[in-house]
DNA sequence: ACACTTTTGTTCGGAGTCGAACATAATTGC
DNA sequence: GCAATTATGTTCGACTCCGAACAAAAGTGT
């Protein structure tokens, strides 16, 4: 949780497989490059690679009245992007934007199609994540519902803390305005309350977290609850194989 | 959509399977009913059976800071409860409460697994419908973000015509407000506004809708996007075999 | 050093929802 | 018929967030 960045950090869903497995996949797997801002998937286009972030995360945005738009789930190395292809569809309902650069493993459809079939130990992984994917978007619909939004973006704070691996990263308020579905003046207000009670500091588009105890006070129990449900799963699935890996 | 409730509504899953498949599950399928507010799955409770509903329909609620609720999902005869089976986990993460009381088709966990590992239409099916379960909740979570409460309680009504298949139904404000996680005297001001103007008609725990159109223009877009997308869905899996049934 | 762009901070009135409380109307039980 | 219960309607002040507009500060390019 508070350790450094690994220089190779790898995707853990990849990395849970059965060695034999790995090895049969990897000629497939290609290491790509994702820049901050790009778009994986518009929203309604044809999926035609999965993404296996290794140190690198994306934003799943769901468009509303044509200019709106609301992150419903972010993914980082615990997940996959193209999960709408683990059920059989290859359209993808939602827009997909990294948020925070780094490397992934890129797989074309066809080939992922092909070898997901067969195995089933992607399969479980795959479902796996699907079903706390799921449970992360239906805690956001609960919490756009219910919270305040220095709540909400105390919770954002917290998941991206986790997805970075430190306690500084580089973000505007501008774009956590738009993930939130906020006005930026609302950002502005939350951060500086923040900011004031040291538990951030921030300077021009970096955030750095100073107090990570303060930050959980000040979020929605919603981080709580969706982290403690992705660790508990996590837990029942490195039954099949310990987490070792490479 | 304008037609008049069949007297044994089949669920859509279960009709669109091949017949052999269909005859194979018959036996494993128990008829029940299920009356109004009936509780199938407590969150965090064990699956024990799933079901398919025929002409009932049921929400899914997420729980949060442990005294509000808020749905998230709305399952009628188009779909299935214990989804997260299929994930391959047996919790759910939702409270299922029966919101249309009606008859469903009932299956034993074990039974579902067995048979759903080996059938591939019914994977077909349930892999599908989870995909629009994940789009509809995706929906729910920028539509609480964006749109007001009078916009989200048409949804929720034309939600509910789409699976009552009629224009009357039982519904009290209380219950409503609890659904779209507002005070009750916000669902009294809206449905006030529009019952004065003849988009509705209601009188202690009934409600009547008199303006379909009027209803749709009261909603936010976010009822027309899912339905599209339901009903784009619908069409690519009919391909398989012909919607005739039984 | 300077102009320009990007990012952050502040203010304003208005709209929507909140919690709380109370009033009225319809239905049920006896 | 009458009391109790359930469902609906209305009002109040407080709070949050909205859209709009403007000001200031930090970084960039030349």
């Amino acid at each position: 949780m508070a350790g450094a960045r690994h220089v190779s950090d790898p995707n853990h869903l990849l990395a849970a497989l059965p060695r034999k497995e790995y090895r049969r996949l990897l000629p497939l797997l290609e290491p790509v490059k994702l820049a901050f801002g790009e778009t994986l998937y518009e929203s309604q286009s044809r999926i035609r690679e999965v993404y296996f972030p290794n140190d690198c995360f994306v934003s799943m945005l769901t468009t509303v009245d044509e200019d709106k738009a609301a992150e419903v789930g972010l993914i980082g190395s615990e997940g996959m992007i193209g999960v709408p292809m683990a059920l059989g569809v290859a359209v993808s309902p939602f827009r997909a934007v990294v948020q925070g650069e780094g490397t992934a493993m890129r797989m074309r459809t066809a080939d992922f199609r092909r070898h997901f079939s067969t195995s089933a130990a992607l399969q479980r992984q795959v479902f796996l994540f699907t079903h706390l994917l799921m449970i992360q978007i239906a805690q956001t619909a609960a919490c756009n519902r219910f919270h305040v939004v220095t709540q909400r973006m105390a919770r954002w704070l917290l998941m991206t803390h986790d997805r970075v691996n430190s306690n500084e990263f580089r973000i505007t308020q501008e774009f956590l305005a738009l993930m939130l579905g906020v006005r930026r003046v609302g950002v502005s207000v939350a951060m500086c309350a923040l900011r004031d009670r040291k538990v951030i500091a921030y300077r021009r588009g970096t955030i750095r977290i100073l107090d990570q105890g303060g930050l959980v006070a000040a979020a929605c129990s919603c981080y709580k609850t969706v982290k403690d449900t992705y660790s508990r799963e996590q837990a029942h699935k490195g039954n099949s194989r310990p987490t070792e890996h490479r």
